[in-house]
RNA sequence: GGAGGGAUGGGUGAGUGGCUGAAACCACCAGUUUGCUAAACUGGCGUGCGGGCAACCGUACCGCGGGUUCGAAUCCCGCUCUCUCCGCCA
């Protein structure tokens, strides 16, 4: 979330982002605003009672020492009214404090300055086209759920029959390639200098919230009741929350750390259009990464990230472009995001396959993550994540723009971890 | 799942009702001394919130939440986590 103090240094720019955001509230900075003072008007009153009663207490305990006994009571008598003030006061702060917090919560992030108008996915930037001619297949080519199962790679019915639909089990060379493409990003993200992980696949309500899943996609995660603890959504949730309540030396930044997880998605109300095969899956893979920085650096770890997706993209040999998020599309948490798709032939589509995104500091701030300074002063970090890569839609398009007469190719990268050339 | 022990600042750890936001030591930072390094010595060293240009002042915080008391790290209740033992188990 904002702290209260950068809205109320920067309204104009808050108000500008909220209009690009499409979220015609401006009523709601001024609400922030006026209980915020209310909360500081209450806490001096509270403190100022608080000394006067502490000063008392210890006069007490100082005639109590020197035997002055009656007078001793005396004042005990008087601070009762002071202990029913105070406690008056206590709940309206804590009232105040709450719904200031619940305001808080309602407030998106400040889009960046670069993060062009729009209304919805069809209003992104194509911030860069296409670098290569899109591959064009032959007559009687398939989509990948046919190739799935023509090569007996996935099963979508027996999925469906263990669990229901929108899991699917991967199968011999289907579930090989899996592997390999999940060794491969972990290898690359190593040699790019990420520190690998493997974190829990469910979280607690503090972490949900301390990367934004809660309140604003509560509908979107799987919840165990019984437990009161989440499926993540993104291996984003347990990795950023290493950082959760942490006072950082500035000698330890740069933070960037991966993992490869399964994601947990609800998708609730996404069902209808482009849902066949692999294009949306309630279970899937993905390889994360994630930066902790200064915030006079982030966006230079932006661009660094976005790089290094880049290079995935490059080196698997699919044609891809990049979209920057436009007001509309960009997710409630970030500043900036930008958006990698490849193009299935096949489906002759785009198909989003990672999401880079700058927090700033909306994350840091509900996560208490700090760093100490040279002045010896704390400051708020900034948080970044993007999929690099997530497996589903990155195995659609291999499959369906690698098919030839004699089976699916494999590119070069993952050759080594799958032991041949060509899945016939 | 059952029984018992524990949770104090970056770390170890003292502290059973007021003089404790918290000893001591280690680590860390600055300085002095010394060919360098090391050692020794001196000083500094938690976080949030409110007030103040600032120095600083006030307030809260000793796992979390309540309670007793004029006053709680310290006493009482509930919870969480953790360790040991037993049971079950990959």
């Amino acid at each position: 979330m904002l702290s209260v103090q950068f809205i109320k240094e920067n309204i104009e720019q808050v108000k500008e982002s909220l209009s690009k955001r499409n979220f015609a509230n401006d009523h709601l900075i001024k609400q922030i605003i006026e209980t915020d003072d209310q909360r500081k008007s209450f806490k001096s009153q509270l403190d100022d009672l608080l000394s006067k009663s502490n000063r008392i207490s210890k006069e007490i305990g100082m005639l109590f020492k020197s035997g002055q006994i009656d007078k001793a009571n005396e004042m005990k008598a008087d601070t009762a009214t002071m202990k029913e003030q105070s406690a008056v006061l206590k709940t309206q702060l804590g009232d105040i404090e709450v719904a200031l917090e619940q305001l808080l919560l309602q407030m998106p992030n400040c889009a960046h300055p670069s993060v062009p108008v729009g209304k919805s996915d069809e209003d992104n930037e194509v911030f860069k086209p296409c670098p290569t001619a899109l591959p064009e297949l032959s007559e009687g080519s398939l989509p990948h759920w046919e190739l799935a199962q023509k090569y007996d790679l996935i099963d979508f019915e027996l999925g469906a029959k263990i669990t229901g639909a929108g899991f699917p089990v991967y199968k011999g060379e289907g579930a090989m390639l899996q592997r390999a493409l999940i060794n491969f990003f972990l290898d690359e993200a190593r040699q790019a200098g990420y520190i690998e992980y493997m974190v829990p696949h469910l979280v607690n309500a503090d972490s949900a919230r301390g990367t934004g899943q809660l309140p604003d996609k509560d509908g979107q995660m799987y919840y165990m009741e019984r437990d009161d603890l989440y499926l993540i959504p993104t291996a984003e949730v347990p990795l950023t929350n290493i950082y959760r309540d942490v006072l950082l030396q500035e000698s330890s930044l740069p933070i960037k750390l991966m993992g490869y997880t399964p994601c947990f998605r609800r998708e609730a109300g996404s069902y209808g259009a482009h849902v066949r095969g692999l294009n949306r899956l309630h279970q899937f893979d993905k390889v994360e990464i994630v930066q902790v920085r200064k915030p006079d650096e982030s966006y230079d770890a932006l661009q660094e990230m976005c790089d290094h997706v880049e290079s995935l993209l490059v080196k698997l040999g699919l044609p891809y472009r990049i979209l920057r998020l436009c007001g509309g599309d960009l997710s409630f948490a970030s500043a900036l995001t930008f958006d990698f798709e490849t193009y299935s032939a096949a489906q002759k589509r785009w198909l989003e396959v990672s999401s880079v995104s700058n927090f700033e500091t909306f994350q840091a701030n509900r996560l208490k993550l700090r760093y100490k300074d040279i002045d010896k002063r704390n400051k708020t970090l900034h948080t970044l994540n993007g999929s690099a890569l997530a497996l589903p839609r990155i195995l659609a398009t291999i499959l369906e723009n690698n098919q030839t007469e004699k089976g699916i190719f494999i590119p070069d990268v993952l050759q080594k971890y799958m032991g041949k050339e060509v899945i016939s």
